[in-house]
DNA sequence: AAGTGGTCTAGACCACTCG
DNA sequence: GAGTGGTCTAGACCACTTG
């Protein structure tokens, strides 16, 4: 059934090994929803490696949301398509690449400026202190998405106006130039009419839908670096969102 | 440091044991974000557990989003407030009661019929199957915050329209009469304009912005049971998301 | 009764970070 | 070099589900 194809030399861990040996049986129709993966006992058996390894795979492959486990029943392939990062921060060039449109971005305003007290808030600084101020307007295809602002914490970024071209991906030079990498963003989104500043410069109507984005990003300790106000057509964009319900385990009651 | 809280003869597992206790410091204050939380050995050795049992209860802190590991350097407790059940589906009255406001309901229609080309798509159904329609305005605080169009396969919960009173709660219905337990929520959010009929009910101008939710509902084996069409006051109502960003560990490459 | 996942132990080696 | 988290082993007992 199951190849022997485990590299036990390999620097990659094991049980990522059988995750993504799973993994492939699903991709290749192999294992269909429903269907019972090996149990633990058996992977470990078949495969020469401990129960807890086998274990790790499973549940490995349960976080994914490819599979479900039961206990005294098995894990089972679950029915639901997309292994999916529904619930990742991407950037609008990966957004838009991922959806196979062509990203492009019309840079508006790029200055240092003080926060300001929205920005100020998110960030945890004062109003009077600099941030990087990019504004952009967000387009697929040719066609405006959006309008985003972004405001960065200027001293955790010297030199950013200097260095950084303000058409390309911010989030790889926070990432590869400073080491800021973005663990988590808070999303807060509100349904608006467009102004009519934004409605020209997103070629609406004045008064049309339009979605009102405020994110604020944090790197793993919490620290917050980036707050970003936006703007996007209601006609050309959407949310979709994957929610779980809580399996008892989560909260301690009250909740 | 840490009390001797533990109680082995328990039915509430170990490692839950020390989450809990570890949460609670974090709750009291004791440990405050940034701080390391006592590392794998120091709990092991400490509480008298196997270093596999610490590190358990260190990764369920972590998957709760209290804390984060860094190898080679310790776990940490995160900066960000909440522990939350952001991704967590929550019926229209636990969501109001976590609020603080009143939910109330008003039944507008309640019947079976047809399922239609919509809800048909969304659950797997010929357009022509019977699905239980549920149409209500949701208030809180006797205010009207929405309208939501639920539709049920009916073939799943006969008798479901004499032994419900509709001004409960559906979801507690649903698992404690049918054995269908809600595990995963698929919503798409829109932006548009309040329709004639929709303002009147809501108590809003006609064209005012508006949220339009399109929520389809799964049990843990991915079959398809509840499918929901909303309209909600942005005024009044606006969602909120955590988004992570993938730690290289979720994707095999490509991505 | 047999098989499953959930928990737990007492070790082990490794790569990483930091002083 | 000392401490940390990441992985792995070879066992164990339990509660749960199913025939």
């Amino acid at each position: 059934m199951i190849l022997e194809a485990l590299d036990r030399h390999s620097v990659v861990p094991l049980y990522y090994q059988i995750r993504q040996h799973l993994l492939g049986q699903v991709r290749s129709g192999a294992l269909k929803s429903g269907q019972p993966v090996p149990s633990e006992q058996a992977l470990s058996a078949r495969l020469g490696v401990s129960r807890m390894t086998a274990r790790q795979a499973l549940k490995s492959l349960c976080e994914l949301g490819v599979a479900y486990s039961q206990r005294g029943k098995g894990t089972f392939i679950s029915a639901i398509k997309l292994e999916k990062d529904f619930r990742q921060v991407l950037s609008f060039s990966e957004e838009m690449q991922k959806r196979g449109a062509r990203p492009r971005s019309r840079v508006l305003a790029f200055e240092i400026c003080p926060a300001g007290a929205e920005a100020a808030e998110a960030l945890h600084i004062s109003p009077a202190e600099s941030v990087i101020r990019l504004r952009r307007i967000r387009m697929a295809n040719s066609l405006p998405l959006g309008i985003e602002c972004s405001h960065i914490r200027a001293g955790l970024c010297p030199g950013l106006l200097e260095n950084f071209d303000p058409r390309t991906s911010l989030y790889r030079v926070l990432a590869s130039r400073y080491g800021i990498e973005i663990a988590i963003t808070d999303e807060v989104a509100e349904a608006g009419l467009a102004k009519a500043e934004e409605a020209r410069l997103l070629h609406i109507a004045k008064g049309s839908p339009v979605f009102l984005f405020t994110r604020t990003s944090y790197i793993h300790s919490g620290k917050p670096v980036e707050f970003v106000k936006s703007v996007y057509r209601a006609d050309r964009y959407k949310i979709v969102n994957r929610l779980t319900r809580s399996r008892k385990t989560v909260s301690e009651g009250r909740n």
